[in-house]
This record gives C-alpha cells, structure tokens and sequence, in this order.
DNA sequence: ATAATAAACAACAGGTTGTTCGTTATTATA
DNA sequence: TATAATAACGAACAACCTGTTGTTTATTAT
C-alpha cells in the first residue's frame, strides 16, 4: 500500500496550506479569505486544495482538531492531582500546573492561537473550546468534589462564568504580545479564581 | 424638504431585512448569509437592498450599533450609583439594579441578541460588546474607586476577566432559553462576582 | 391631484466555487 | 537506478453571488 501521508509532497503542499491560512487569518479575518487567496499565497494550484480539503471550513475544523487533541491530552495527564487538590484546603496547586502546562502549549502555538481567537478569528473554535472546558470541568468526576447542593448559583452559568472568563483572559494575553510568562499567567488566573474578581480588584479583604 | 426616513415604504423595508436577518442568522449564521439570502426572505428586490446597505457587513453594523448605543444609555443611567456603591460596605445594591436593567433590555431584544451573541452569530459584535465594557469599566472614574496599587493582578487581565464571564453568562442564559428572570440572572452575576467562582461553587468558605 | 421618490425589474461584468480534463513532475520502492 | 504510482499543475466549465446601472411601476406626502 501506498495511500500514506507520508509523500513528502503531500506534507509540503499542507504546510504551505496551513501558513498561509494563518497569515491570511491575520490580515483579513478568517472569514473573509477564500480558498483562491489560499492558494496564491501557499504557491499551489487551486486544484489541488480541493484534493485535501472540501472548502475553507474542512481545513480550518482539521487544524482546530488537532489543536483541541493536544489540549485535551494535557488537562487529561494533570487531572488527577487537580481533582484530589481541589477536596484539600490548598486548592491551588495542582490546578496551577495544570494552567502552566497549557499556557505553554498556547505558546508554542501562538500564530495559529493569536489568529484563531483573535478578534478576526473563528466564532465556532470559541465555541468548542468552551464546550471543551465544560466536558473538562463537568465530566471528570467533579461531581465527586463539587455537589449540586452546596452551589449557590446554578452550575450552568457557574461553568459559563469560569470558562469565558479564562477564555477571555487567554486572548487579551494574546492580544497584548504575551510578555507575561505562563506561570505568571497561571498566577493571575487562579488569584481571581480562588479568591474572587472584587478581592483581585483591592475591592475586599 | 423630504429626505426623512419616515417614508412608510422605508420603514417597511428596512423592518423586513433586519427580521430576515434575525431569521437567517438562526438558521445558518451570520457568515454564509447571501445579501440575495435576505432579500429574498425579505420578499423585496435585490437593488433596493443596495439603496439602503452597502452589504451584510454594513446592515449588521447599523443594526449593532443601535443596540449598542440604548445599553450605553442604560449604563450611563445607572452608573453615578453604582461608583457611589463600589466604596462602601455593601456593594452589591447599585450594580444589582443595572445589571437588572440591562437583562431586562436583552430580554426584549432577545431575538436579535440570540443570534447575535450565539455561536453562528457575529464575532465582532462580541469584540465590540468587551470593548464597551472595557470602556464602561476603566472610563467611568472608576480610577477613584480601583487603585492600580490595591490590585493583586494587572487591570487588563482582571478587567478581561470579568468582561468575558459576564458575556459568557449572558450568551448561556440566551441559549438555554431565558428560564430565569433578569433579577435571578443578576443575582447570579454578582454572587459570583463579588465572592469569587470558588465560593460559588461551595469549595470555599 | 400631482410631484417626488421608493421599489421593482432586468441586464452587466467581475469574481469565487467546485469539478474535471490531460499533462508534467516528484516520489517511493524493488 | 529504473519504473510504476501518484501528487501537483494548468486550463477550462457551469453555477452562483456581487455591485452597479438604467428604465419602469407603484406608493407616498403634501
């Protein structure tokens, strides 16, 4: 057999693919890009972008999975510390390794993670990173630690709360030039996690 | 002189692109909407959508803004209390009131703001949203009340923080149907907020 | 009643989209 | 290294959407 993926050929054209949509994203907004724009920058024929993907929504889904995989490969390895953290009185460990770790790995990945959750970015990877962070938060025996009664809001707009607010925190580092380190951001994060936006604010003591 | 836009014909008009427009984000998105999607929901001829819009992009904008300027006199309305309020002992009575408001506001638009705010709806109209609150936030005086010295995280990220889990919560209150009343929502807000997601959710004391 | 003008209708060039040819160039492998 | 497999190319296609324009019809304000 012989149907890899392994021709050099193929390996080349999908980088060139992929470059160019995140430079492009960049310039003009995901949106805004056609497959035509694509294909100049990436130097192929537009021909064979149709051989690898079905349109700009296909190849933009195929590099968000791949992204989203690594994440969630990450928060599954440092669960487990995190869930038996957050029973104890120093709930603030383990979680915060957890954060470091991704905060890394957006690093690594920051032309393709500055593009897609930038303002010109895609709507529905914002989306799926949410539902991401609520199957994360949700699904990982949290139910264990966190019991439905003792919430003092419903758990729905609680989750809601959480994820955007990392989310949102995530695209301003971005946004600014990440000249903060990942540890300092993990830092930032669980400060006004743990203890509240009013306290982070010297609002309350 | 007659150049007024109280032509019944152009309120007609416009009142069946912007319904259309409501209609269609729903159904497919906001992105792959045709300028020929919306006429032709609009029962109304392609050109005269032309007299009146540039394109999509120009419809949405005058749409949003709109909307934009009537939560900006909301805010505007209740803010004078809500700065009074930050600094003493219960801070929560003023905040409380607008936040209602602006609930009760979304929840008359909540057709448009649905769309708008879901996940096929209008990515920059978020962005736009955070900078309004940013703004509302940082330009308000607020600097009379927030001390950058007092603050244990630096302001853009605290400000990011509560900016984005506020519309986070907003966006799942839309999309899980509008169950709860505007003050129950601002109820939720402001639990969270002021004593910290941790405490929400009965992990902290 | 009538002048003003919004909306409809029709046609236009220019651009993008998927798709499909035959041809050329590169690759894997024996 | 020779060769069979196949990726990429170039060109062409109908179908569709976009703005725009000129003409005609219908509605509106006064």
């Amino acid at each position: 057999m012989r149907d890899n993926n392994s021709d050099l050929r193929v390996i080349r054209t999908k980088e060139s693919i992929r470059d160019a949509l995140v430079e492009l994203i960049d310039e003009k907004g995901f949106e805004a890009i056609t497959v035509k724009d694509i294909t100049t920058r990436a130097k192929i024929n537009r021909g064979t972008f149709y051989a690898h993907y079905q349109d700009k929504y296909d190849l933009m889904t195929k590099f968000e999975e791949e992204i989203m995989f690594e994440m969630s490969r990450i928060a599954k390895q440092n669960f487990p510390g995190v869930i038996a953290a957050l029973g104890t009185n120093s709930p603030t460990l383990a979680p915060f390794s957890l954060a470091v770790s991704l905060f890394e790995y957006l690093n690594e990945n920051n032309g393709f993670m500055k593009a897609v959750l930038g303002p010109k970015g895609d709507l529905s990877f914002q989306t799926r990173l949410k539902d991401f962070m609520w199957k994360t938060i949700y699904g990982n025996d949290v139910n264990a630690i966190i019991k439905e009664e003792n919430l003092l809001v419903p758990g729905q707009y609680l989750i809601s709360y959480i994820a955007s607010a990392h989310i949102g925190v995530i695209q301003q580092w971005l946004n600014s030039g990440m000249k903060e380190s990942p540890q300092e951001m993990a830092r930032i994060l669980s400060t006004i996690t743990v203890n509240g936006p009013l306290f982070a604010a010297g609002l309350k003591k």
